[in-house]
DNA sequence: TAGGCGCTACCGATTTCTTGACAGGGAATT
DNA sequence: AATTCCCTGTCAAGAAATCGGTAGCGCCTA
């Protein structure tokens, strides 16, 4: 059995068989390596080990500089390892289909091969990497700059448009700015970002979801305000609360929301909090529910844009030929959600 | 004859078919428009009725602000020329609303101004051109994949279905497809669309004509073509002599023309072709040319069908009694340009 | 003959545009 | 000063386009 000590020993030791076998991804920098990366090692306390550089991505790790542990075996073309290198180096920066165009790659071909060595496309290989680096930006807070320096990077550019981008950038000038506070959580189905406000919680939702920098977009425009990492009162009931549901004890959550958006989209949310746990309604049933029967299409976009997953339970609504047709954080998840209410999921 | 009463009745309706024609002054406010005017209408016992602008000035009105009857013309506004001089210089480029707004642009506003103008929105406008250059890339035997991006796409699937929209083929399926270009231009009697094929130019009239949408359904079908708005080859030369024509210093034209018809049809243009500028004749006179006396009601049939305004000089031929009879261009037009011809119609 | 490549078709819980309705304001008119 | 008219800017809802992604089809070639 491979313990985390003897892979710490491993690690240690910069043990070459390892290669390939784990990650490791120090909590304290938020950054991943090899086994046999040239870096100071870290304490035993401060690391995580993964089994694949993609776990260690979507926990919200960002690749070490020095050992370039995405750059799995050393078949990896040179034009991929550039284009990893540089979207380290910059991550704010966004890579079009277009731009790979301008540079002489077929964009297929570079989507095929991110497919095939870390099971998911190049754009999403992006946006994991752009909103990590700005997480863990913010997390290294007024020590920005050493971060910065000690990971080589040439200047701060990049990790400061990286980070405002996405989370900082005022949404109107001289506006009274508002702050809304944002941490990283686990659950059985993957990592979660969590927001709050004074009020209650502003957003749930997965780490690897598609519309995720939308979402952000829209909650700094609607509350004015700035996202910044840190504690929010709301969240250890929220914590909580989510432990006991994924724990199969809670049903209803009582953790105060704040979920902003227009009157119709408020509705459609209302609605879905009344579907019950373990039970599922069609988007038709639910434009029924609501009194608008013919807004079908209206309803089910509002559902999507539903930020607080889970417990504005829009994985409850799905087909009306009992299908799962669509949703945010990936249909396996839907299912998962859906299994698991109904009990016949056993978590380990 | 032309009463005040049916002015007045022409006024309350905003008949544009008057423009040119008179000029409305009001006694109670000192203040003349056009006919078309937008803002309330004067009672009918407040109004004078004058010929031109100027005979409304010498009697001490003073011009409307909303409707500028000492402008010929409505001209388009400078920051709609600068855009569309920027997307005819770089069909690629693609300025989304917000990069209108960001200019300090009302999107909306540029929107109306496209629907009123162009018939068509902005985006829409955007798109036709961007397609049309993409055509062309196509033709010259580029790639697929380069053309999408060259094009201002971001993606080839967007590029596929928008050219499918447009072409009703896939790009690689489209070669046998043939296009016609079109512009709106400006002269002194009012906006006009031209447009060219490959051998010349196929369409010059006036944009408030009637018969237009025949007529662009006429050349759809004749060509087997799809009509874009974009730039063609002969576009600068029918520029160039149509200012000229209209400085008074062009009195026959050498730009080519491809104008489809029935063989009657080319025949009774070519005809209309050998007037000389200044002149009329009548249409008994027109039909005997052609040596079919008998044929006046035919031959006047086909000089309403002429596609191509000014080049094609249909307004020369008048009643046998020296009425005007009709224009497509409306008659104030067919007036103006006889006048002009003869020289008694000074510019400004 | 498998595998790379360029392309098209298809899907849709994305993004952007379009539309229609409405309020505010300027100009002409009473 | 009040009224009429319509141009503008704004906004939400709904429509349409674009994008990101997947599959698979011919074609070429190693």
């Amino acid at each position: 059995m491979l313990t985390d000590r003897k892979m710490y020993n491993a690690l240690l030791r910069k043990d070459s068989s390892f290669e390939g076998i784990f990650i490791v991804a120090v909590k304290t920098t938020g950054i991943f390596c090899r086994p046999t990366c040239s870096a100071r090692k870290p304490k035993f306390g401060n690391v995580v080990f993964y089994k694949t550089p993609k776990e260690a991505l979507q926990h919200g790790f960002r690749p070490c500089k020095l050992c370039a542990p995405l750059d799995l075996a050393a078949r990896t073309p040179d034009y991929i390892k550039k284009l990893i290198k540089e979207i380290s180096a910059n991550p704010s920066k966004k890579i079009k289909d277009y731009d790979l165009f301008l540079r002489g790659f077929e964009p297929n071909k570079i989507r095929r091969w991110f497919k095939k060595n870390h099971n998911m496309t190049f754009q999403t290989f992006q946006r994991m990497m752009r909103i990590n680096n700005a997480f863990n930006m913010m997390q290294s807070g007024e020590k920005v700059s050493g971060t910065a320096y000690d990971s080589g990077y040439g200047s701060l550019s990049g990790f400061n448009s990286s980070y405002k981008n996405i989370f900082n950038e005022a949404p109107t000038k001289s506006k009274a700015m508002n702050v809304i506070n944002m941490k990283r959580i686990e659950t059985p189905v993957g990592p979660m970002y969590i927001c709050g406000t004074e009020k209650g919680i502003c957003m749930l939702d997965f780490t690897d979801r598609r519309m995720l920098e939308t979402e952000f977009k829209e909650l700094k425009k609607y509350f004015k305000a700035v996202i910044l990492p840190g504690d929010n009162k709301h969240f250890s009931l929220l914590e909580k609360e989510l432990n006991e549901y994924f724990d199969g004890k809670r049903k209803t959550f009582t953790v105060p929301l704040d979920a902003p958006g227009t009157d119709f989209q408020k509705s459609v949310w209302e609605t879905l909090k009344k579907i019950p746990y373990g039970k599922t309604v069609s988007y038709k049933k639910e434009s029924e529910m609501m009194g608008k029967p013919s807004a079908v299409r209206a309803v089910a976009n509002a559902n999507g844009h539903n930020r607080i997953s889970i417990i504005i339970p829009c994985h409850r609504v799905i087909g009306e030929d009992g299908t799962l047709t669509g949703y945010g954080g990936g249909l396996w998840r839907k299912q998962w959600l859906l299994d698991f209410e109904k009990g016949n999921l056993k978590l380990l």
